[in-house]
DNA sequence: GTCTATAGACGGATAGAC
DNA sequence: GTCTATCCGTCTATAGAC
């Protein structure tokens, strides 16, 4: 095993206090003391906290689909794959103790006041969009009178209601719905 | 038009500041500057700023409930009440320059950090869902092999995803789904 | 890289005079 | 109700010594 470097370690104690605590309710005195290491340190690795939040947005970026792909690595079938999909982010729930999405999470603490970061939410969520387009379009090959747009904004929609909804249900109920919705939509 | 009183200026300036820019980022010194009030004005009417968050969360919630009564007044037909609600929720985020769910928006902030706020708006969401519920059994009553609860949870998910994604995109084009599975869902 | 010290602004909240 | 003054803490960020 590698050992972690100091930015290495910077970011994934900012971000794992990001995360849980929120952005504006972390402070730079409490990840230097959880990362153990000085304050001219960190300053010499990232310019400022906001500098420490791109990085925090591009690792979960990384991480989300690095996950994702090792979670479904076994299944090639779309409709397997989408439902393992929603397995994904209910397992994510799960071991975050229904924290919630990141993307939504920032976007919520800082609405439009920074602009670079609505971008990147912006564009994770469409990353994850065209996902799961790609997957409904290749269920959908064989099939005949299939919607795939509307399909695809639905199962994503649904998806990401269930994610906000079991963040304040503090369980996985709603996951249940979205795959007997999928099952449905993909006969 | 009756004069507002100095509590309910309060009260509405902090919920827009609470709103817009968020719990955390919001000072006092901001809230009394904006209604123009000293400082001591405001203590005397709340305890801390956590009172004022309590207000401002009673109030969104009467208002919500409040805003669509009056939105859907003239509509008593089931299926069009339903739909009534998504053009209720675009409304809102529309005029609120896609803003997002408050409640949604302050669970985001603060997590597990407050579980009065947490059951709160768990409460809330609850509220919304049975209203849903309600509707769909009325609609359901004279039509045979309708799943009543997971239409119900589904047209929920497909809402509150709609919501968030909406503040994400700065559109409303993730509504216009919502109403066409609700067109599928409800034949 | 480490440490301590500190600037300078702002946070919530209190007290006293009017 | 208004006003000003102030306490005490925390915030981000910088500077200097080792």
């Amino acid at each position: 095993m590698k050992k972690e470097k100091v930015q290495e370690r910077i970011i994934r104690v900012a971000s794992d206090l990001f995360y849980r605590q929120g952005f504006n309710s972390t402070g730079i005195n409490q990840i230097i003391a959880e990362a153990d290491i000085a304050i001219g340190s960190l300053y010499n690795h990232f310019t400022s906290k906001n500098d420490l939040l791109q990085a925090y947005l591009i690792k979960e970026e990384l991480e989300w689909f690095k996950g994702f792909e090792d979670h479904s690595a076994q299944i090639s079938e779309p409709k397997q794959k989408i439902l393992s999909l929603v397995d994904y982010r209910k397992k994510l729930q799960k071991s975050s103790k229904f924290a919630g999405c990141h993307f939504i999470k920032i976007i919520a603490e800082l609405g439009d006041s920074s602009p670079v970061v609505s971008d990147f939410a912006k564009k994770h969520k469409g990353r994850q969009k065209e996902m799961i387009r790609t997957l409904v379009s290749e269920y959908a090959e064989n099939k005949k009178n299939l919607n795939t747009d509307l399909i695809t904004e639905s199962i994503f929609l649904l998806i990401e209601g269930a994610v906000v909804t079991s963040t304040i249900d503090k369980n996985t109920n709603s996951f249940n719905a979205v795959q007997k919705m999928i099952e449905a939509q993909l006969p």
